[in-house]
DNA sequence: CAAAAGATGATTTTT
DNA sequence: TCATCTTTTG
């Protein structure tokens, strides 16, 4: 029982007192996912079977860390068969075990969300509804939230309120496409995430006998961030505690800060009625944070109305009071936050990984990254590009996701013409046309194209390139299950021809996604190794699971640990800094402009800021600017009205005036002038103007263009394989094949300086050498 | 067919 | 501003 020696009282009880519903309301710092490991270990220290434990968090790296440490305690063996993860992940495993009784196979893909969009901007596009109005991101929004609250496309589309509320912002139709899109995910065998929470609870509503097999196994379960559960999950949760009613959930009303997409700090004052004999701990004491931070977070939060009383405390050092900055510019943020930062560093001892910027959008990261690389300061960006989202990445997973399910239509799109092997635009329309009036999924045409030919009016070049098609992935398919997952990946990047796509010289972004895609099979590769030692599957559909539900701030790089940290407050959330900068502290930026309209929201806003303050062990330093660039263009700024609302005794404004008084100013406002307005009025003067003249423009152009074609078609008669011909930009080749009639002669052509490449010859200037 | 230029449009988040 | 989608051009 040696791990509970760190934990004070009320950490202690509620580790250890296992039986019942538990509400663990955990301040900030308060050691909340301490008590959660300490409570699991706890368990099985008393015998409880590993098996019959969940635990469920939001992110992937909760989930990591609480494993880890269980293991640090007890050893890995002891936690293997404990079902710690994201909801997401658990739920979706559920599902993969499951799937026959819903009509889905184990091998249903998980859509993300860009395949979700495109497939919904499909959609919108084959209703021909106007794109400006139905935004695919808006439309995947309203679906999503309607499936968070557990409503499905017939009951969306029969539910009044839905419609009335779709007539009035003149988008009636987003019940058909929640309709159609509901299909085609099923068609494909794909889920999105929100049909990860929506299936799990369809499957324990109509299946008794399933729910009660999981409510009987799981006599224990822990939810962390109660707060941030939305309907879906709650509802889940509630279910599978059904019959032993053995369930903690941790949860900070005043961390509360995803209701907008549909978390419900409901949630938590529910748990009360749901079960009536629940026990409550409130873990008060911050570790983490002076007392200075503490009561000013205190008298920030005060300020909300809806909240559950808790009085959190510090017994830390009272600390310096938190220092407010004025710049006039963003520019100048940037570059106070990072000579501050540079300060401290010499003055204090402090190391670059003590320090993060925090703020309330993306689109504000750039100024800080720019000003830290001037003064040669490492950091780090969350939030930006993740690994599995570049495209290189996410074709080459596509082949990986269409080898393990054929079906999944939005890797098929994605990968049917890549790298490019003739399956152009007009052809997929025709298929595409075809599978809609037919109700076939695109790959039942294609892998059976012969049963289909006579309908889809394609000629026989086509028919033989997509019978190719299919032959590969039938072949890529074959052992999936058994073969182990870095064969099969090495196997499917080389002869789906991405390695030999990207491995052409002359191109320095084909170097970097050549590297991007070795480091996916290196991926893969440390996989299965990991698995193996686990003894758990090292097939590929394994690896594809793995992934899907992972993003990339999960790992941290070795060379990222001693950085500067620059991401949004959100993303900040659950972590901790020695020095917090809170920037951009205006009213529009933060609050946000888009939250200002209730008070929920304000309020919510309030939590966002509670939370940022609540981040750091020693200083917290707030900055604002006066004038600050939004979308190209300066806008003057007001001071948030937040900083105002900490109590006056703990803020420090003696910094203010000496900032803004540098010349900066002057400087700055003369850049607006300069830099900006003239500029963008000449063009609009310019394109306004010259409307006749453009048309003008156009027309000697296309006149060139078909002298050139002339001479051009000439050449393709005479044009055949073997000869040497120059490129313009391509420099001298070899032309292996001349096919297709003129017009539209195509030729194969190897170049050295840049390798094969398909070239039209009406436009393609080709000079024949030899 | 593929690259370049031009137009648009969106700026909380996570699975 | 920056990234993405569409149109144009060879």
């Amino acid at each position: 029982m040696n791990f509970l020696e760190n934990l004070n009282n009320v950490q202690k009880e509620a580790a250890t007192d296992h039986e019942g519903a538990h509400l663990i309301i955990a301040g900030a710092g308060s050691g909340k996912t301490r008590v959660l490991t300490c409570r699991i270990a706890s368990l099985l220290q008393k015998g409880v079977p590993a098996s019959s434990v969940m635990a469920l968090t939001f992110t992937n790296k909760t989930a990591g860390e609480m494993k880890d440490r269980v293991a640090g305690l007890l050893g890995q063996e002891v936690v293997r068969p404990l079902w710690i993860g994201t909801f997401h992940s658990v739920f979706a495993r559920i599902l993969r075990a499951e799937a026959s009784l819903l009509g889905y196979t184990s091998n249903f893909t998980i859509y993300d969300t860009v395949d979700s969009k495109k497939a919904i901007k499909k959609i919108i596009g084959e209703l021909s509804l106007d794109d400006q109005l139905y935004k695919p991101a808006e439309v995947l929004g309203r679906i999503s939230s309607a499936k968070n609250n557990l409503i499905t496309a017939a009951a969306y589309q029969s539910n009044s309120q839905f419609i009335e509320r779709d007539k009035r912002s003149k988008k009636p139709q987003i019940g058909d496409i929640f309709s159609i899109y509901a299909k085609r995910c099923f068609q494909s065998d794909a889920m999105d995430f929100d049909d990860l929470l929506l299936n799990t609870n369809i499957l324990m509503r109509d299946f008794p006998q399933v729910l009660k097999k999981y409510q009987e196994r799981f006599r224990y379960i822990l939810v962390d961030e109660f707060q941030d559960t939305n309907f879906a999950q709650y509802l889940i949760v509630s279910k599978l505690a059904g019959i032993h009613r053995n369930i903690c959930a941790v949860g900070d009303d005043a961390q509360s800060i995803y209701a907008f997409r549909g978390a419900r700090i409901e949630n938590m004052l529910n748990f009360k009625k749901d079960y009536p004999d629940h026990k409550i701990f409130k873990l008060e004491q911050n570790y983490r944070s002076t007392k200075t931070i503490v009561n000013a977070a205190n008298s920030l939060i005060e300020k909300n109305r809806s909240q559950l009383s808790k009085q959190i405390w510090s017994d830390n050092e009272t600390g310096d009071k938190i220092k407010v900055f004025k710049t006039s510019t963003d520019t100048e943020e940037g570059i106070l936050l990072a000579e501050s930062i540079r300060k401290t560093i010499i003055t204090e001892e402090a190391d670059y990984k003590d320090f993060a910027i925090l703020y309330r959008t993306n689109a504000q990261s750039r100024i800080f990254e720019e000003s830290l690389r001037k003064q040669n300061i490492p950091y780090k960006v969350y939030g930006s590009l993740s690994f599995y989202q570049r495209k290189e990445i996410k074709d080459l997973l596509a082949y990986f996701r269409l080898s393990v399910n054929q079906l999944d239509s939005e890797a098929f799109l994605r990968v049917v013409n890549y790298p490019a092997r003739g399956i152009g635009k007009t052809t997929l329309e025709k298929l595409n046309n075809y599978a809609i009036e037919s109700g076939y999924n695109l790959w039942e045409i294609v892998s059976e194209i012969s049963n289909h030919e006579n309908n889809l009016g394609l000629n026989r070049g086509i028919i033989k390139k997509l019978e190719s098609f299919a032959g590969m992935i039938k072949d890529f398919a074959k052992d999936i299950q058994t073969e182990n997952a870095h064969e099969k990946a090495m196997d499917i990047a080389s002869k789906s021809g991405i390695l030999q796509d990207l491995f052409k010289p002359g191109s320095p972004e084909n170097i970097t996604k050549y590297e991007n895609i070795q480091e996916l099979l290196n991926g893969i590769r440390e996989f299965t190794a990991s698995q193996i030692e686990k003894g758990g599957n090292t097939n590929l559909p394994a690896f594809l699971e793995n992934v899907s539900l992972l993003t990339d701030t999960d790992k941290e790089k070795p060379e990222d640990k001693n950085k500067v940290t620059i991401m949004t407050v959100h993303s900040a959330k659950g972590l901790e800094f020695k020095y917090v900068f809170v920037a951009g502290m205006e009213e529009e930026l933060f609050p946000s402009r888009f939250s200002c309209s209730t008070m929920q929201e304000i309020e919510e806003e309030r939590r966002l800021f509670y939370v940022a303050i609540t981040r750091a062990q020693r200083k917290v330093k707030l900055s604002f600017a006066q004038s600050r660039y939004r979308w190209g263009s300066p806008v003057y700024c007001k001071p948030s009205r937040f900083i105002n609302e900490i109590d006056n005794k703990y803020l420090d404004f003696s910094e203010i005036g000496h900032i803004g008084k540098s010349p900066g100013r002057e400087k700055s406002s003369k850049n607006f002038s300069s830099a900006n307005s003239p500029g963008r009025n000449t063009d609009t003067l310019t394109t306004a103007g010259s409307a006749s003249g453009k048309k003008l423009v156009r027309l000697e152009k296309s006149k060139e263009n078909n002298s050139q074609n002339d001479t051009e078609n000439y050449l393709g008669e005479k044009l055949s394989a073997g000869m040497t011909v120059e490129h313009q930009r391509f420099g001298k080749g070899k032309v292996l094949q001349v096919n297709g009639e003129p017009p539209n002669t195509k030729a194969v052509v190897f170049f050295q300086s840049a390798g094969q490449k398909q070239l039209l010859l009406k436009f393609a200037k080709l000079k024949v050498i030899d």
